[in-house]
DNA sequence: GCTTGACCTTAACTATGCTTGAGGTTTTAC
DNA sequence: GTAAAACCTCAAGCATAGTTAAGGTCAAGC
């Protein structure tokens, strides 16, 4: 018996070949891996093996950061699926659906600051108290681009 | 003649009252500073002095951040107006006008992934190779979010 | 059986956007 | 005229999302 055939070849996947297939590099892999995004088995020689469910993850993982979800949020979400067994294509449609709704939820901010940039665009107001986009209190609020964009209570 | 009156007082402004005034912190303006995005006069005892447009100067920043604009584009772009007079309103609409258009393509991209998201909430697709959010070379694209979120000719 | 490519770990580095701390100077207020 | 508040610089630190390098091991081809 060789010491690779543990987590069984054929079935699994090296990292190097996740890496081909989905497109990530080695070391983000390797990084999702330190941060619980994904998980592996290890050969007898202590390389990973993945199984291939891995690609569909990370296939999701890159689509939720496209929606501009941190991956910390990510990997809270995927610790949720179902342990034990292997997703079903409704866990993943529960996840989409949360992340349309976060999503939505940008989109939602994004325009109303648009529109307020529209209002703004005649007037030249940008600095004057009395322009919206001065004051993001009103229903604005931080858009999580960065730690802490606006002050909550700076008077 | 005392030290500190050269940068006329009562025309100019401290960093503190700056950061008052703005809500942004002492340290974000000295920040700001070293990143060429605002500039200040010094007094004789080598304290920042600000003309008062630094504070439509610091809100235009604020909101550009806000649309998602690094703070490197915004100081180049600030670097553009017009130098030796402040600029007016006129100049300053200009700018709105380019981050807007900037905001609406953002706006559109995130528009594109929350449809196709949504079709893909029926199928839990979201790993299959004719998913298109699998395939973002179409239309997609980056969204700018990090460095290199998806390899461009990864096979 | 040995060379080469793929893999391993750990640490340090990149970039963005700041904050915090140390140690010292200036201004202001009394 | 002195004490406190505000200011200064420079360096380091934090968070996010990774990449790159160094030094060594594993596995596969010939």
């Amino acid at each position: 018996m060789s010491k690779s055939d543990f987590p069984v070849p054929g079935q699994t996947l090296s990292v190097g070949e996740v890496a081909k297939r989905s497109g990530v590099a080695v070391s983000t892999l390797h990084f999702y891996e330190t941060k619980g995004l994904i998980h592996s088995l290890r050969t007898g020689g202590n390389q990973r093996r993945y199984p291939r469910g891995v690609l569909r993850r990370v296939a999701v993982i890159k689509v939720a950061q496209r929606t501009g979800i941190p991956l910390a949020s990510i990997q809270s979400a995927l610790a949720k699926l179902p342990q034990g067994r292997a997703p079903t294509a409704e866990d993943w449609a529960e996840l989409s659906r949360v992340w349309r709704s976060e999503l939505d939820e940008r989109i939602r901010r994004l325009s109303q600051l648009r529109d307020q940039l529209d209002d703004c665009i005649g007037c030249g107001c940008l600095s004057l108290k009395t322009c919206p986009l001065r004051n993001p209190q009103d229903a604005l609020g931080a858009l999580g681009a960065g730690p802490r964009l606006l002050e909550p209570g700076a008077g």
